[in-house]
DNA sequence: TGGTTTTTAATACTCAATATCAATTTCTGG
DNA sequence: CCAGAAATTGATATTGAGTATTAAAAACCA
């Protein structure tokens, strides 16, 4: 808990910037928050939901994307449900996926990194976050 | 139409290997299809209700689902809805996707592709094809 | 052409996410 | 510190994208 005090800096700074209060549930739902990597908001409410039975599971959506206008979350859509990153916790990696057996290795690229931010200045985007996925063949599985 | 016998051949090569049919709704549906470069089913389906008032909703998304396993089409999740992408439109397109609006802007960038290729190498791999999306603010949406 | 199989269209349904709203909590300024 | 205005909560209804169901229609094949 201590060691969060930014992240509930920068949330109290936006609640003051807008007429918003700062409320237990706000709270308990950014302490969690700051513990993992990625959440769903129905993930959040089974765990709330044992110490806080009355949470209300509108507010953790409500609670979330306020995290979002913060910046403190990212909002990910994957299928039907979305995914709440932490973006303090972010260390973006991309893919690298075998379309044979499935083996996917991580990694990383500065160089490519920079050249995202390139491409998105020069279309007047600014880059919130990205998705690379590099689907081919492993070593083993092209022989 | 005429211009897109190979997509019609990959649809019905398709079928003929799965025990499909060819029927007179795929067959609009590709057409229509084809000439778009990314279309939800929403949207489809108001096209094409006003020259056939029975078309199915339920029709639109099986068909382009199955355009998604035929390699045809490539399905993309934004926000709520999904994103049905023309592969034959989009020669190694990656995309700039505004989160706020949706706005999409396609880009090709040949550095980032011999990037890819190295990382690729590094790892043992032969690429045979890459998904890159930056998601982001567009000019307007950030003011 | 007839018979078998697949597909369609209409609609019911699912499920994530949002809207509603009375009751409660937070905060402000006197 | 307290009263009242303003925001928030929780419970629930609602929305909306996408899927499941199923009787009727269309496609295919011998």
């Amino acid at each position: 808990m201590s060691r969060n005090l930014k992240e509930f800096a920068v949330l109290k700074d936006h609640l003051g910037k807008h007429q918003l209060k700062l409320t237990r549930q706000r709270e308990r739902i950014l302490a969690l928050f700051l513990k993992t990597e990625h959440v769903t908001a129905e993930h959040m409410y089974r765990s709330l939901s044992k110490r806080d039975p009355h949470i209300g599971l509108a507010t953790i959506y409500r609670t979330l994307n306020l995290f979002c206008d913060t910046g403190l979350a990212q909002a990910r859509h994957f299928g039907a449900q979305t995914q709440y990153d932490n973006v303090s916790h972010k260390r973006h990696h991309d893919h690298l996926i075998c379309t044979t057996c499935g083996k996917i290795v991580e990694f990383e690229n500065c160089e490519i990194e920079r050249l995202q931010e390139e491409v998105a200045a020069k279309h007047g985007f600014v880059i919130q976050t990205h998705k690379l996925e590099l689907y081919g063949l492993c070593s083993r599985c092209r022989r």
